[in-house]
Order: C-alpha cells, then sequence, then structure tokens
DNA sequence: ATTAGTGCAAACGTTTTGCAACTAG
DNA sequence: CTAGTTGCAAAACGTTTGCACTAAT
C-alpha cells in the first residue's frame, strides 16, 4: 500500500470523502517531500492539470491538520508551511535566500520543558524550532559577513 | 539615560531623523515589556492620544526591524511579534487561549547548530525557539486531555 | 437521497506601496 | 534647502467565508 493510499483511507475511516481534489492535493504532498506550503500547492496542482481552486485547497489543508494529519508552521509573510506528520518529530533548516527547507533531526526543546515551563503552571502542547541562515548555493551570494538575530 | 532615550540615540547614529512618531512607537515598545505586536502598538498609540497612522507603525517597525533593533517573531494569523533586542537571548510560551506572551530564559538551540546544520554547508543566522500551550488561567478553561503537535 | 465537498466571488485582516505634503536636519 | 518621513488612499497578500451547485456515499 503506498503512502497516498493510506492517506486517503485514513480520511475515508475519519468519515472524509474521498473527491478527486483530495487524490490530487494529498498526491503533491506526498511527492514534495510532504511539505508545501498553499501557493507551492495550488502551483503543482495547476501543472499538474488537475483543476483545484485556492479556496479548496485551503479548506482541505486546514481539513487535514484539524484530522491531526498535517502540522501546520506558519511562517514569515503568512505563508504557512504544512507537513506531513508522518510519525517523527522534525525541525527545519530554512534558507532566507531561496527559501528551500531541509529537516534536521532530532530536538533538543524536550529538555527545556521540564525547567522554565512548567515552573511558571504552563501547559505545553506543542513547540517550533527553526534555524534560518543560507544553504550552500545561497551562502555564496549573500554571504557578507552580515548576522542578524532571527 | 533612560532606554528609549538610548533608543533614541541609536537611531540618530544611524541616520535616522527622530520624529514625534518615532518617540511614541519606541515609548509603547519600551513600556509593553519590550513585546508588542503591530496592532497592539497602533492601538497602544491611540489610547495614548498620539496620531499615528497604521502605514507609519509598519514601516517604523520594519525599518526597526532592517536596524536590528527589533526582532520581528512572525505568529499565526500574519500578527507579527516585535521584540526589541536587548542584548539578551530569549525565547517565549505564547498561550494559544489568551495569546499572553511569557518569556523563558536561556537557549538549548546553540547546541544543536554544531552538528546537523554546519553538516549540511548551512549558514546559519539565527532561530527560533517557542513553546505553545496553556498557561495557568487558560490551561484550566481549555484542558480536555488534547494533546497537538504545533 | 442525503450530505459533504466544491467553485465562484466577495470579504477578511495584516501588511505594503505610490504619491503629494510635510518637517527634521 | 532637501532628503527623510508622514498621512492618505488604495492595493497586495494570504486566507477565510456565504452561497448555490455538484458529486460521493
Amino acid at each position: 500500500m503506498t503512502q497516498l493510499e493510506q492517506l486517503l483511507l485514513l480520511m475515508k475511516k475519519r468519515g472524509c470523502r474521498i473527491t478527486e481534489q483530495r487524490k490530487n492535493i494529498l498526491q503533491v504532498i506526498v511527492a514534495s517531500d510532504n511539505l508545501v506550503t498553499a501557493g507551492e500547492l495550488a502551483a503543482a496542482l495547476q501543472a499538474k492539470g488537475a483543476e483545484v481552486s485556492v479556496d479548496t485547497v485551503y479548506r482541505n489543508l486546514n481539513a487535514l491538520s484539524d484530522l491531526g494529519i498535517l502540522y501546520r508552521l506558519e511562517k514569515a509573510g503568512g505563508c504557512s508551511l504544512y507537513e506531513l506528520i508522518a510519525g517523527e518529530h522534525k525541525h527545519y533548516l530554512i534558507c532566507k535566500g531561496c527559501g528551500k527547507r531541509e529537516a534536521i533531526l532530532g530536538c533538543c526543546a524536550e529538555e527545556h520543558l521540564g525547567t522554565a515551563a512548567q515552573k511558571a503552571g504552563f501547559v505545553v502542547t506543542g513547540h517550533r524550532l527553526e534555524f534560518y541562515g543560507y544553504c550552500r548555493l545561497c551562502a555564496e551570494k549573500y554571504l557578507q559577513g552580515a548576522e542578524q538575530h532571527e
């Protein structure tokens, strides 16, 4: 069973109907290394010849997020990233030059939880850790010794 | 010398003119625990009787970010948080119930850098670590044992 | 046949921009 | 004086929503 079939089955189990649009959307997500923005998704669908309106894209991304199938990661400029929750916990290197994302393994954040967070009576439901910078290719173009907190 | 005076001096040094609007904007930021959204800032300015148009607020927030005086933290729904870079490195607990932010001290992210990031030829210029959840008060309202990756 | 899902179009809220008037230096 | 800054208005952007229509079950 392919990953796509698995996802469709999961949606069906949760009471969702399987439409052509949903097949196409999930197919593109899977083909995009399980990580896309709404814009990329819409463009990929169009390139693919699959007619899916923008609002349907958003509605499905939200539905999939609500179902816990996608994880929504808000990004600069309001272009959220949507990632298939494949079970493993990931964080990203995000290139400020070309926008490329690269997953990094492991997570150092859990240790933090024991300390300040719970001490403040705060119930932590999730977290987010991203590194910003320049990938190998973009570093050549942009390197000027500048360093910013971001 | 107050923090406000320091900031104004810093802007002047960078070739910026000191206007009434800028004084007011910086004053509100300092008074807001060095952390505001554009919306909060505009509201606080109005409440204060300082007439500053929205676009001026945004232009200045961006200018201050470009100058490296403010750090812009993008948030869900496009309501960015702007934080004075006071030298110290901070991360936040962000309440999904009331939107309250609470700073947490220390940072575990640096250790991560040595590993995957640089190994991938990635030049890291900054990072971001936030914890999401519910503060003591909101936890009472929202607690249903639900846990989401976010 | 029933109801979830779709496309259209129009709206939303945040943020950005062109332009003419203003003002700090 | 003059370049930087402002306010206005209008637009851009990503995203959401109401509605009638379509299609999956």
